[in-house]
DNA sequence: CGCTATGTTGATCCATATCAATAAGTGTGG
DNA sequence: CCACACTTATTGATATGGATCAACATAGCG
């Protein structure tokens, strides 16, 4: 761990109201790891020896069943993924794997459940956060299960849109198979797909992608803050 | 609230080891009330103004979006639901109405978090209840995007035949069209999934299901701990 | 600079939805 | 207690969204 890299760290939600003994206990027990891309970080049904926290770089979640896989989630920094089963200290419903070369940050579970025991500022944030991680995959529901695969890459497409500070010009932040998959199609119907918002004035050229008509994308997308508010 | 009910909930995991004192308080604000089938609770977007318990009964969560309803899950005596929206002070993800006449308990949000803020060992369960929804919603994120719909039903079945204590003929305590929606697929598609599974040896005739070959349906429906246990 | 993984496009197939008709419950009021 | 209305379940016919297969283009990458 470099030393300057603690204040990020003690800066997010989920560590910056605890008790700096408590603190400083967790961060003396981490490991700190710079792995390359494709690297398989944890593995579902595995034991949850550890709560990752990815620094830099980015960590792709994904589960398998049967010989099929499916992508459920992109981890960017700086958070932390996989709470709920360090604290539960149940096995990981995920796999993960880095998308890039990532800087990730380890702290035994066993450490931040002894902290959680003793630090009530510690355990309200974790309450925090896990409701926070509830209500974004209970959007995720609703979007896979109400909306067609056109329809949800236009929200995709809104959602960045908010997320780069309105921007009408951005990048995909992700490989197009991957996104396919995180948005439960195939990487053929999402080519498909975005063709076919063509028609709503969204140009796509590899990764950079224009949006020529917010209000045509809106009429047809339909976002509602109660699927894609990232916040709320 | 009558007397007798008092200790039921206390018995809830989410009750059991706050302080008497903060568990009276939240029991005094508390309004309890009997609803006929199919009265709406709740409504999602509103603001969560109560945290409900289902004493009897059952509900159901649903949500809607563009015209289109899908449902997201039912919930039983005796469990909270919406819990997250209510710690959060945030608008419900999801609306909720009765499926059978039901008893129902409503405590005052603001009353629950005040006792949150204050109580450490209510916060440590709302932790242990939230990591549990969050675990649950993943595993049926999993579901939806990793199976088949005939491979959903067989796995529904196989869970009731699980939670039954492992009977061979059970009841199905839903609604053929409400299951439908809840393992996302229309009512026709579900009848001719229940078809289906008769090459595994399921018969179903109304709402009685008998499993004569539970091996070769588990050979099908290969169900996995870490999609279709309730716990872990 | 070639190799391999990714992305696109077209053709086809299949799972699931939709539409339609009927049957079977379920509840209500006379 | 039955007749009627209404909702739910089933079955068949058809339509369609999305998957699969195949071919090619493209872009990273060693």
């Amino acid at each position: 761990m470099r030393p300057e890299d603690i204040p990020a760290i003690r800066g997010l939600d989920l560590f910056h109201d605890m008790d700096e003994g408590n603190f400083e206990d967790l961060i003396r027990a981490a490991y700190v790891q710079t792995f390359p891309p494709q690297v398989d970080l944890i593995t579902e049904g595995d034991h949850a020896d550890f709560l990752h926290i990815v620094f830099s770089g980015s960590v792709e979640l994904y589960a398998r069943w049967n010989g099929r896989e499916t992508s459920m989630a992109t981890v960017r920094p700086i958070s932390t993924f996989i709470l709920a089963a360090t604290i539960k200290d149940a096995p990981y419903l995920m796999s993960a794997r880095t998308s890039e070369k990532s800087r990730i940050i380890m702290l035994p579970s066993l450490d931040v459940r002894t902290v959680f025991e003793k630090d009530n500022a510690f355990a309200r944030a974790v309450v925090t956060e896990l409701a926070q991680c509830y209500r974004s995959v209970v959007k995720k529901t609703k979007d896979i299960k109400l909306r067609s695969s056109v329809e949800r890459v236009a929200n995709y497409l809104l959602r960045c849109h908010h997320q780069t500070g309105g921007a009408l010009e951005f990048e995909l932040q992700i490989e197009k198979r991957r996104l396919a998959s995180l948005l439960g199609m195939t990487p053929e119907n999402l080519s498909r797909a975005i063709k076919a918002l063509r028609a709503y004035g969204v140009k796509v050229d590899g990764t950079s992608v224009r949006i020529s008509d917010l209000a045509d994308l809106e009429k047809f997308a339909k976002p509602s803050p109660l699927i894609d508010d990232s916040s709320a």
